[in-house]
DNA sequence: ACTGGCTCCTGAGGGC
DNA sequence: TGCCCTCAGGAGCCAG
């Protein structure tokens, strides 16, 4: 589920709650994520969060000492702000209670996300050391892109879909982008031209911002942190309108699956 | 080095 | 009602 602007709305919607305050204990009621969650996550009891952090669509807890705590929802995963007294949901597999009162809880049915304590330097972490820059950075900009490209025959969509190219862009958004582009999302990498490629890599930007104004894309069970969902998925161009009237021609939008992934395109629009 | 394919897991929805 | 199939916002790992 979550790419950026999903993971983004929900460190913006957890961070009031959570930065300054105290663990005061952390359940583990299921600890099979993607990686099982160790034991000494209990270690973490008494301290407070420095800063919530997001890198691609990782989250990452600062806490004193170069302690962290790296989140990743995965296909299914949510953070909710909640009350003690709220009555606990299927698949809500961590509860980190905190002295204001308030609880947040990593919910999560398909359990492909992952909470993993770590010290030490985050650049430095294995699962964070190969990401490549934020789209919503200046890190991000044409020659990213153009040099990604160089020598690729990968689709393009697969290409802005890899994270040590640029991070945070998943199935939805890599399709919106394309189609806000005018690319072909079969169009092998080194075949698009640099003027497009500049073109895309203001589409990405665009369209992951939007979102972000929307708080994200609810297709089936992303929520934000207060269990609302996101409301950007009235703006989607593409993603899930196969069959559908293009917004701006009116031309059958396409499906077809690609890199594994369902891909959607207009194709009157994207050449 | 690149590329495509498979895998982890649960749940929803469609067809019969 | 139920069973069986397909598909789903991610991404690491593998073989060729």
């Amino acid at each position: 589920m979550p790419e950026l602007p999903e993971v983004e709305t929900t460190r913006r919607g957890i961070e009031t709650h959570w930065v300054g305050r105290k663990l005061l204990e952390i359940i583990v009621r299921e600890p099979r994520l993607r990686h099982p969650v160790p034991a000494v996550i209990d270690t973490f009891t008494g301290l407070a969060v420095t800063s919530l952090e997001r890198r691609g669509k990782y989250l990452l807890a600062h806490f004193p000492s170069h302690r962290h705590l790296l989140i990743h929802l995965g296909m299914s995963g949510s953070l909710r702000v909640c009350r003690e007294a709220d009555e606990l949901k299927r698949h809500d597999h961590l509860i980190f209670r905190l002295s204001s009162g308030v609880e947040i809880r990593y919910h999560d049915p398909r359990r492909f996300g992952l909470v993993l304590p770590f010290d030490g330097d985050p650049g430095d972490h294995p699962l964070l050391r190969d990401l490549g820059p934020e789209p919503l950075t200046g890190a991000f900009h044409t020659g990213i892109l153009v040099d990604a490209c160089r020598k690729r025959r990968t689709p393009i969509k697969a290409l802005i879909m890899d994270h040590r190219v640029v991070v945070g862009v998943g199935n939805i958004y890599a399709s919106e982008a394309l189609f806000r582009a005018g690319i072909r999302p079969t169009t092998p990498a080194h075949r698009v031209t640099r003027k497009r490629l500049e073109m895309l890599t203001s589409t990405i930007r665009e369209v992951l911002e939007d979102s972000i104004r929307q708080g994200g894309t609810t297709l089936r069970d992303f929520v934000g942190s207060d269990g609302t969902p996101g409301y950007f998925r009235q703006m989607l161009y593409v993603y899930e309108r196969a069959g559908e009237p293009c917004r701006t021609c009116a031309t059958p939008i396409r499906h077809a699956v690609l890199a594994q992934r369902s891909t959607y395109w207009c194709p009157a629009c994207q050449k």
